[in-house]
DNA sequence: GTCTATAGATTGATAGAC
DNA sequence: GTCTATCAATCTATAGAC
């Protein structure tokens, strides 16, 4: 082989082209364009676009939840054995860590990962409706822990912390776009664990705030 | 009258179409057919669909900033007459409060400013750029307030930092959509005063965390 | 499986009557 | 200013040859 069979090479196009324009800005002829592949591959090999998103997402979002919940797993066994609640600090980072990591594991994956991010806060019911069909499941498991680490605030409080964290998340996961008010080179520059840092100094003292 | 006139139905169907479904997936025929006016209506009126998005954006945006900016010159003045810096959480509320009231003074403002959401975010060009050249000259002159209220914040540290703010006051101010895993019931239900205070806990703490 | 050709619907924009 | 009618381009999806 050495080359890329067709549908793989759809799945890599679509998050390339659904991350940089957007899933109604990308049309069929410019995907199978930057696939290099002909347009009726598509349908053959997915059925329609909706279904090619759907693969493209599920292709990387399974087995980053995955490892994810490894990690939370891992941070809720080890607070059992210390007889603590779970440390905030570290139920975020395992959240967030191995978001990072598989962005910086494949170039594909970095498309992915703002595709994630644009999901996140995506207003279109198409795209929304299949994120969080699949991110549902992880993500309740995530804000149950993350609640357990914060046993003393009001649950409306959390609700409302947990949503300003995650638009924080999208934010910083969709890549520096936007809103760029320091230019590109103040922050473009930065390594990720230092980013990961930088991250987590921010929500895990917003999350801890003293509530009024 | 008693009757807008067909330009202002433009607009109020503009930034209500625009707020609930993207520019993109917009079509003119949805928009008149919610302004009650004639397809051609907004060639004649706007020149065109990009237009009519710019001056939906611009009807409302430039009073919100002039607000907001007298707001942040009071915060300035008061701490230049009590000679200290300015304080976060004030350049904060000067920030986020204008648009929370502007929410509730009209029907039409709570779209606009969901638009405004979305729009911080927004990865299409067409929107973006529009949004980007209508905020940009307020925008510059609040984050230089706020970067006056921390000094002591290394400057890739204060860029990264106002960057997650922006994504968590985006996420914010598009409503509650998108990763709402508490249900909508117990964030739909707070008062807005209430949810500025927590915003502005929320941020401030995290602005104001200790630098690793 | 891959290709060409095209159907069928929808889009933004316009011309021209009134 | 407002209307109808329509153009030209674009889109997703599909039929059928190879």
């Amino acid at each position: 082989m050495g080359q890329k069979d067709t549908k793989e090479r759809l799945l890599d196009a679509g998050e390339k082209c659904f991350a940089r324009d957007g899933y109604h800005c990308t049309s069929l002829r410019i995907l199978t364009k930057e696939a290099r592949v002909n347009l009726a591959a598509v349908h053959y090999h997915f059925g329609s676009k909706v279904e090619l998103l759907r693969a493209v997402i599920q292709r990387r979002l399974v087995p980053l939840n995955l490892a994810r919940t490894r990690r939370l797993q891992a941070v809720r066994e080890r607070a059992r054995q210390d007889k603590q609640r779970p440390d905030a600090r570290e139920v975020l980072r395992a959240f967030i860590e191995p978001s990072f990591a598989f962005k910086e594991s494949e170039a594909g994956a970095r498309d992915f990962i703002a595709l994630i991010g644009r999901s996140f806060s995506e207003p279109d019911d198409t795209v929304r409706t299949i994120f969080m069909q699949l991110i549902e499941p992880f993500f309740h498991f995530f804000s149950e822990i993350l609640a357990e680490s914060v046993p003393d605030l009001p649950r409306d409080v959390f609700c409302w912390r947990l949503h300003f964290i995650i638009g924080a998340t999208a934010h910083t996961l969709q890549g520096a776009i936007g809103g760029n008010i320091c230019g590109p080179d103040e922050k473009s520059t930065t390594p990720t664990g230092e980013l990961v840092d930088m991250y987590l100094a921010f929500v895990t003292s917003g999350l801890k705030a003293p509530v009024s």
